[in-house]
DNA sequence: ATGGACAATGTTTTT
DNA sequence: CATTGTCCAT
């Protein structure tokens, strides 16, 4: 069967591209993950090139292992992609491999948001700053757009005398990141860029590694990742990336959809494809997204046409305030799930700002009806899960002050800040870190600082010390979850964290998703585990197969699809965001992000304002979005009960009756997108041509296709299409 | 050293 | 309101 089979002309144009640069401009829903992975099962399994010579760019990791997992499956062997993921993780590889060019060590951690801060505040203590004056939060986010412009304090831009002061707070930030022998998420791409263009013989090594290089959701590149590519595309200048830049919605962290510009600037022989026809959403979705995009000016107009039919036109609905919002979100679904018209899966309800979800999650909540939350910081930010990655973290690398701040003295153990300030003063007298103090308390060089401090402080930094010690020494040795054990066992945290009352228990809860979490990545080691935690993205935390709707915000629904989607919050100040109204620039990016948000829906769409808004706890009035006064009248189906209505459909209209008694979304003609029907489950026994028997652990259902995940006896586990791998069923 | 009480202060979006 | 920081009594 010829594996080009359903892609439209353009798309089989990408795919077979040859070689030299090329640029893919593809509109929402146009089928560009599919492009991607057909390009790459087309360099393997036509052109010959070997996945160690491809190096692609994904925009999460999960669809990274997604696509590896689809390209390998037809060509029935056991692929690996080394270098296949997010910018941050390849940069992590690179980096971790090229230690002996940078100023750090191979055993660094990533330090996330919180680390971050934590950092910058502790400069600005030192540097004597007054905290109010210059706040941690905004002294961070101005290193970090120095950092994602390739800007080292030394190029730090002084033009003010606040300027001034950033620079020698960044300069201080980098230098209290080595000492910890950790970096920051800009410092990976940074150091990476950095080491690429200014050490030739390394960038040689890897550009002559790379035959080709795919990146996907172009337009949210950054400076950094820009000449990063342009560093590893060097030599064979196999460089092929894909993006919208009407889906460009990251502007804030350095992204610049200007890219594309420069991208055909400086490859002036690209070839460039547009993909246009749109297999995702019906054509009265499609309108309203045109409707609202169009109004960007300087912008390249693309037509949005799909063949799915016209569809249901979106529904507007305005509520009283936001309790009621979320009422009728929830009650409209579940609606849509007992009359069998929808599945709960198949909604999302989407939202501009994180707080939002708190009223969506209480009304589900309330009406027993599970729901999923997409976010990773949610539970990685928890203080109990937290606390647990810092042992870890300290134990892979004791040089991280941060983790030894946050768990010398959790639980109490007698070392409170009196006396960790004391090791770290001593620590410092000594030229080393307080992590490598602690661990050489007991030998005799160091007997007299022992003896400054009181008896109680001594034993309690021996005991520490020795604990500390003794996981160091198995680190390499245990499995992670082993190591983990371990160390909930020995420094009795069980106790600590779960306290017998009800929000104990859930502490305890989510240490034991950790605890599973870490189970999951078994075999890769600690630094690796590591890696992934520090990495993970708020889509990496999607459960694909439990069939609950999703909440998550605008942002983080890039690159996803839902068959009935909601906007909440159409209000202004919200989206488009207050913060932005006085930069036109951030304007055009909250209206792209209504854009994407939109283009998300297959078949529905429901958009939803309050009259009023709740916010710190008042509740004040607002208006409608902006947005919705540049769509026509004839784009939208207006609902609105009367005013001040307590009940969230006063007048007997319930909109989900407007959805006719016809199954939601089940169109007339199936031409393009035949919906699959699964069919593995999990627990029946499969055969497979190279790997043999095995059992079906799970299946989900994925653009167009059945993603089951199966073990086979002597391979593992293997995540297969079930339209590429052939398998067969055994009775 | 520890824990509790109170004030202050802050909300965009994320790797 | 909800988290975080600071001060004070034990």
């Amino acid at each position: 069967m010829n594996r080009l089979d359903g892609l439209n002309i353009q798309q089989q144009q990408a795919v077979r591209a040859d070689s030299g640069p090329v640029l893919v401009l593809a509109g929402p829903g146009s089928g560009k993950t599919r492009v991607l992975t057909q390009r790459i099962a087309y360099l393997i399994g036509t052109i010959g090139v070997r996945p160690y010579n491809i190096l692609a760019v994904t925009f999460t990791n999960k669809a990274a292992r997604e696509m590896a997992a689809r390209v390998a499956a037809p060509l029935g062997e056991d692929l690996k992609f080394p270098y296949m993921g997010t910018f941050h993780s390849i940069c992590a590889r690179i980096l971790r491999r090229e230690t002996e060019h940078l100023p750090f060590q191979t055993n660094f951690v990533i330090f996330d948001q919180d680390d971050q801060l934590s950092l910058v505040k502790q400069a600005v203590r030192e540097l004597n700053l007054d905290e109010k004056r210059y706040r941690p939060n905004s002294l961070h986010a101005s290193i970090s757009n120095a950092k994602n412009e390739l800007l080292l304090p030394d190029d730090y831009p002084v033009q003010t005398y606040r300027d001034e002061v950033t620079q020698r707070v960044y300069r201080r930030y980098q230098e209290m990141l080595l000492a910890n022998n950790a970096l920051d998420f800009d410092d990976l791409l940074l150091y990476s860029a950095i080491l690429l263009e200014e050490t030739p013989a390394v960038r040689e090594r890897y550009a002559r590694r790379f035959e080709h290089i795919l990146v996907d959701e172009f337009q949210d590149t950054n400076m950094a990742q820009y000449r990063l590519l342009r560093s590893l595309s060097s030599f064979h200048r196999n460089l092929f990336v894909v993006g919208d830049a009407d889906q460009s919605i990251y502007r804030w962290r350095g992204a610049d959809y200007r890219n594309v510009l420069r991208f055909r600037e400086d490859f002036p022989d690209a070839q460039v494809i547009l993909l246009e026809q749109n297999y995702r959403s019906k054509q009265s979705i499609l309108d309203l997204a045109t409707a609202v995009i169009n109004r960007n000016p300087q912008r390249i107009s693309k037509r949005l046409f799909s063949d799915l039919g016209q569809g249901k036109k979106p529904i507007l609905y305005e509520v009283y305030d936001d309790r009621l919002e979320a009422a009728f979100v929830v009650d409209t679904i579940r609606q849509l799930t007992r009359d069998q018209r929808a599945e709960p899966g198949e909604f999302a309800i989407m939202y501009r700002t994180n707080s939002q979800s708190r009223l969506l999650e209480e009304a589900f909540l309330q009406a027993n009806i599970p729901y999923k939350l997409v976010g990773a910081q949610r539970f990685y930010g928890r203080k109990e899960v937290k606390d647990v990655i810092a042992y870890l973290r300290l134990v892979h690398n004791p040089n991280d002050e941060l983790s030894l701040g946050r768990v010398i003295n959790t639980p109490p153990r007698g070392i409170g800040s009196k006396t960790y300030l004391f090791l770290k003063t001593q620590a410092q007298r000594q030229g080393i870190s307080p992590g490598q103090l602690l661990l050489q308390l007991n030998r005799p060089e160091f007997s007299q600082i022992l003896e400054a401090a009181g008896s109680r402080a001594k034993s309690a930094l021996l005991h520490f010390g020795a604990l500390l010690g003794g996981w160091i020494a198995l680190k390499d040795e245990l499995p992670p979850l082993s190591l983990m054990d371990r160390i909930l066992e020995s420094a009795n945290l069980h106790n600590y964290i779960d306290d017998q009352s009800d929000e104990g228990q859930d502490r305890w809860e989510n240490v034991m998703e950790l605890r599973r979490l870490t189970a999951e990545y078994q075999d890769l080691g600690l630094e690796a585990f590591l890696e992934q935690i520090a990495l993970v993205s708020d889509q990496d935390t999607l459960e694909a197969n439990a069939n609950a709707p999703t909440l998550l915000t605008l942002h983080a629904a890039k690159g996803l699809e839902f068959p009935i989607v909601f906007i909440t919050g159409l209000n202004d100040g919200l989206l488009p965001h207050s913060r932005s109204f006085e930069d036109p620039e951030a304007m055009q990016e909250e209206r792209r992000l209504f854009y994407v948000g939109i283009t998300r829906a297959k078949d529905g769409l429901f958009l939803t304002y309050s009259q009023n808004r709740s916010a710190y706890g008042y509740s004040e009035l607002v208006s409608p979005s902006r947005y919705l006064d540049d769509i026509p009248h004839n784009l939208l189906d207006e609902l609105q009960p009367s005013h001040k209505s307590r009940s969230a459909f006063p007048d007997g209209s319930r909109p989900a009756e407007r959805w006719e008694s016809s199954r939601l979304g089940a169109p007339s003609q199936e031409r393009q997108n035949p919906v699959i029907q699964p069919q593995f489950s999990a627990g029946m026994r499969v055969k497979h041509p190279a790997w043999g028997e095995g059992m079906v652990l799970n299946s989900r259902i994925q653009d167009d296709d059945e993603i089951i995940d199966v073990f086979f006896a002597g391979v593992g586990l293997k995540h297969l299409a079930a339209s590429l791998a052939r398998l067969e069923i055994m009775t």
